[in-house]
DNA sequence: AGACAATACATCGCCAACGAGGTATGCCGC
DNA sequence: GCGGCATACCTCGTTGGCGATGTATTGTCT
């Protein structure tokens, strides 16, 4: 998830190790915050696998910084990110927006499609969080009004999704045509 | 997170860790799925601090059992997770449907609304994904219709989360009364 | 002059999660 | 009688995230 999103601002334009930070803190921050030592070293890895480069510039206001820049291998390697996504970044949606915040650098449109295809066939799956035995339970059948929240939360985030995502599915398909 | 559900699910009933696995992959399993290798390290981590004793007994349908009850400390540990989560917890919706889930285990109103209304203040924050510098850019403002999608799934979650929240803490707060 | 915040980057040690693999039992179908 | 599946538990090595801590510079407030 975090690499992804490194990449992902890279794609667009070669930053700097704090700017960069500052960047995935307003895309994720406010739900999961990015430590300072969890963010160099994920630079240094993919710096390692050589999905990217750093060139050392006098700092504008302080320290020298580091300027990262994608190589095409990281260009590709994103693309593969975001084209192939592992099982974990459709289902959960910290890492299913960070894809989706990203997806538009995929070109192809119909790439595009066959991942929210992923994520539609996810979310039409039958699935609850609390069971009698092997039937979901609904809202209604529920007394624990904390329990009854969790679906009612979750039955609107679907409905939501499952409208935009036929709705942007269809005009993609429009594109392709 | 796991370790909450853990003894959660405990403070219902004693479980043994095959069943304790099951129960955790329906409560949370279709968006993060728990490994094996991760669940039985946890319960030796709970056992190890007092929180959890195993009784082994003859299996039922194959290899013997280890029976989980929860100690009076294990009570305790959940009622203080429960009643002052780490901020994470409150922010993370995967973090926070769990300790939803087990939210009714605190036996005082006023506690649990405490607890919501933590969740109330972090939504009525505004807060983006998408910045232009400082300013959060709105769903309309954006043309990469991923991004847009978002914006849009966010926004109906919080307004049917925001909706529940002053509901259920209106009627827990006429409950304390 | 001194404190403090922001900028800018880095290392260390701990721990949790995970995949891969292993062990063993009981049941069912063939 | 043998393979496959569900039950039931476990260990090991790797990786990734994180808090604590360190280093240096510039600008601002007092």
């Amino acid at each position: 998830m975090l690499e992804l999103a490194i990449l992902g601002f890279l794609y667009d334009a070669p930053l700097h190790g704090y700017v960069l930070r500052r960047h995935i803190a307003a895309l994720t921050g406010h739900v999961r915050p990015v430590a300072e030592s969890t963010l160099y070293p994920a630079i240094k890895r993919l710096e390692k696998a050589g999905l990217l480069v750093r060139a050392t510039e006098p700092g504008a206001v302080a320290a020298p910084r580091h300027v990262l820049t994608l190589t095409a291998e990281g260009g590709r390697e994103l693309m593969r990110r975001l084209a192939e996504p592992a099982q974990r970044e459709i289902t959960d949606e910290n890492h299913w927006f960070t894809l989706l915040a990203f997806l538009r650098h995929l070109a192809d449109p119909a790439a595009q499609a066959a991942v929210l295809r992923r994520r539609l066939a996810f979310l039409e799956e039958p699935a609850s969080f609390f069971y009698d035995g092997d039937r979901p339970l609904s809202a209604e059948e529920l007394d624990d009004p904390f329990r009854r929240g969790v679906l009612t939360i979750a039955r609107a985030t679907s409905r939501a999704e499952l409208a935009w995502l036929r709705d942007t599915l269809a005009s993609l398909d429009g594109v392709g045509r």
